[in-house]
DNA sequence: ACACGGAGCGCG
DNA sequence: AAAGCGCGCTCCGTGT
């Protein structure tokens, strides 16, 4: 095994040291360097078949590096890795991973996103840390994380429950997941303001000085009090809306849409325009274009493994929430193009592969799944597979989806196996794992030893949750892959000669990169003339990510691909 | 003055 | 209060 490992971290005088970490994890050599030096000293090492990075925290040290146009191949996030090891059953036992609490601590990007000089001062560095602090950033830390990190491994490798390779796998996908999320953040979504302004001029009229409500959105609330014959009836408080609903008559027990539309009432729908106007103007109106865009490019905060899942989570801006309303605003600068591709039911394939369901990959074989699933025989209509399959993913009980899970049950018996014996798991509070060994937290009871209705649904809950879990966190897996294959791909293309996208930043300004994730979708922003290309990649790198995670399984993964200006229109 | 949880709604 | 998972954000109302 040639891998090399270089881990990066500060020494006690400030400057950076850079120890070169043999197979064996023996110390090869140590070198050091200012914290200005740092990029350069990276870029040589990078055009030279870079080693893997090893350091505290991509999202403390890689916007420096990027700010300065350098780009890393691959990298061993110490704190990512930490919090998928500490939680590994497998190797929980023997690998001391978790003995420095100190690299508990939550990511830094939050706190050094307006700062990118503040990843790694005296204060943050030199022995702090713990839950709510900041993971160390010194070279002695790092190197001691990083043994306990190989020891763990090997570990695994040798006596653990899974696959020797998969938790490698794991790992490596995480890293690339924390160097993409700065990327992304870096080169940002092209975001055309200007259509943004239309489509919120459209809808709320024109922008209204600060404070005040926009006139459009002032004669649907009128609209609304009029047919509630309450012309002081206050609709932004659920409270007393509930309140005058009940007044005029509209027997509501909440102000949700999904129960409104139940009645039949002439303030009903002005209403639920109402709501909509108003939810569009405060989570993405003209604040938060202020707020959040800048020389054409929105750049959002995302938190990679930030849900329990492994599922990214964002802050700050809501990237994962953008309303499809928007999408037209997400648009390419002059002379690029945005390849957007999404899969299309992504979750049920990864059951149908992880679970090796010979019956269920033959469903899912086709471009539509639920279709697939209509001629297997299960059910008899399209809308009836897909409540199936959410139900059998998600432990619905009730209703339609309890009535028809059980026909999937008997048409793909090793995938429904699968999910049943994780819900069964959940229930007594066990943990499971996600088919590259991520573990879920355990359970606070079990279901035999529940006493009250309240402890038994709590038990259930959790079982719901463990379903649910081994296939969320399997998708975010496979997910990772795509993007990580893609990323090396894309960096492979050579650079185009005109029409720089300056706001992409140095690294990405003459080369096609991704410019938007959203769990089962990405966005890449490529040059015109390579725009193919880049779409060529995009499809062969969905179908690597299948046969990386889940090797000859005949499960598909197609995408719905599209090339054009803007994302959607 | 500020913290926090719930309601509601956007995304997958 | 979605029958069934995972999030973040804004607002309101209450508690301190």
């Amino acid at each position: 095994m040639s891998t090399r490992w270089c881990v990066v971290g500060y020494a006690a005088s400030g400057s950076v040291a850079l120890t070169d970490v043999g197979a064996d994890g023996t110390v090869v050599r140590t070198t050091d360097c200012s914290p200005e030096a740092l990029p350069e000293a990276v870029r040589r090492r990078e055009s030279q078949g870079g080693p893997r990075w090893v350091w505290s925290d991509t999202s403390a040290w890689y916007p420096q590096l990027l700010a300065a146009g350098v780009r890393v191949e691959r990298c061993h996030d110490l704190r990512l890795a930490h919090a998928i090891l500490a939680r590994t059953a497998a190797v929980h036992a023997h690998a001391r991973v978790v003995e420095d609490a100190r690299w508990e601590a939550g990511p830094a990007s939050a706190a050094s996103a307006h700062s990118p000089e503040s990843g790694g001062t005296l204060f943050d560095y030199m022995g702090h840390g713990g839950a709510s602090g900041v993971v160390p950033h010194d070279s002695g830390s790092a190197l001691a994380e990083f043994a306990r990190h190989r020891a763990a491994l090997e570990e695994a490798a040798s006596h653990g429950g899974l696959p020797a390779g998969r938790l490698r796998l794991l790992l490596a996908a995480e890293s690339a997941g924390g160097l993409i999320a700065e990327e992304l953040r870096c080169a940002g979504i092209p975001w055309d303001a200007a259509e943004h302004d239309r489509i919120l001029e459209a809808d709320l009229g024109p922008r209204p000085p600060a404070g005040a409500h926009p006139a459009r959105m002032h004669a649907v609330a009128e609209e609304v009090r009029a047919a509630l014959g309450d012309p002081r009836a206050d609709l932004d408080s659920p409270v007393k809306l509930l309140r005058a609903l009940r007044r005029a008559g509209i027997p509501v027990s909440s102000t949700s849409q999904w129960e409104l539309r139940e009645h039949d009432h002439p303030a009903v729908e002005p209403l639920l325009r109402y709501k909509k106007l108003a939810r569009l103007l405060t989570a993405n109106g003209w604040t938060w274009m202020d707020a959040w865009v800048r020389e054409g490019r929105y750049r959002p905060v995302y938190v990679p493994g930030g849900v329990v899942t492994g599922r990214w989570a964002s802050t700050g801006g809501g990237a994962l929430q953008i309303p499809r309303q928007l999408r037209p605003a997400l648009r390419a600068d002059p002379g690029w193009r945005l390849v957007s591709a999404d899969v299309a039911q992504l979750e049920p394939r990864v059951l149908a592969a992880m679970a090796g369901d010979a019956a269920m990959a033959r469903a899912a074989s086709g471009a539509d799944l639920y279709a697939g699933i209509v001629a297997a025989g299960a059910v008899a209509s399209r809308e009836e597979a897909k409540i199936a399959v959410l139900g059998a993913m998600y432990g619905g009980t009730t209703g339609a989806s309890g009535r028809l899970v059980p026909r999937l049950r008997r048409t793909f018996p090793d995938a429904m196996a699968m999910v049943d014996r994780a819900a069964a798991l959940g229930e007594r509070g066990d943990r499971v794992s996600t088919w590259l060994g991520r573990t879920s937290p355990s359970g606070r009871l079990r279901l035999e030893d529940a006493e009250t209705e309240r402890e038994r649904r709590e038990a259930r809950e959790q079982g719901r949750f463990t379903r649910n879990f081994i296939v969320q966190g399997t998708a975010a897996e496979w997910a990772l892959a795509w993007m990580a294959l893609l990323r090396s791909r894309l960096a492979a293309l050579p650079e185009t000669e005109e029409a720089p996208a300056e706001a992409s930043g140095p690294v990405f300004s003459r080369r096609a990169h991704l410019a938007f994730f959203l769990h089962d979708e990405v966005i890449v922003h490529a040059p015109a003339d390579q725009a193919e290309a880049a779409a060529e990649a995009v499809r062969a790198c969905a179908a690597e990510a299948g046969r990386l995670l889940f090797g000859s399984a005949p499960v598909d993964f197609p995408l719905d691909l599209r090339v054009a200006e803007r994302s959607e229109s």
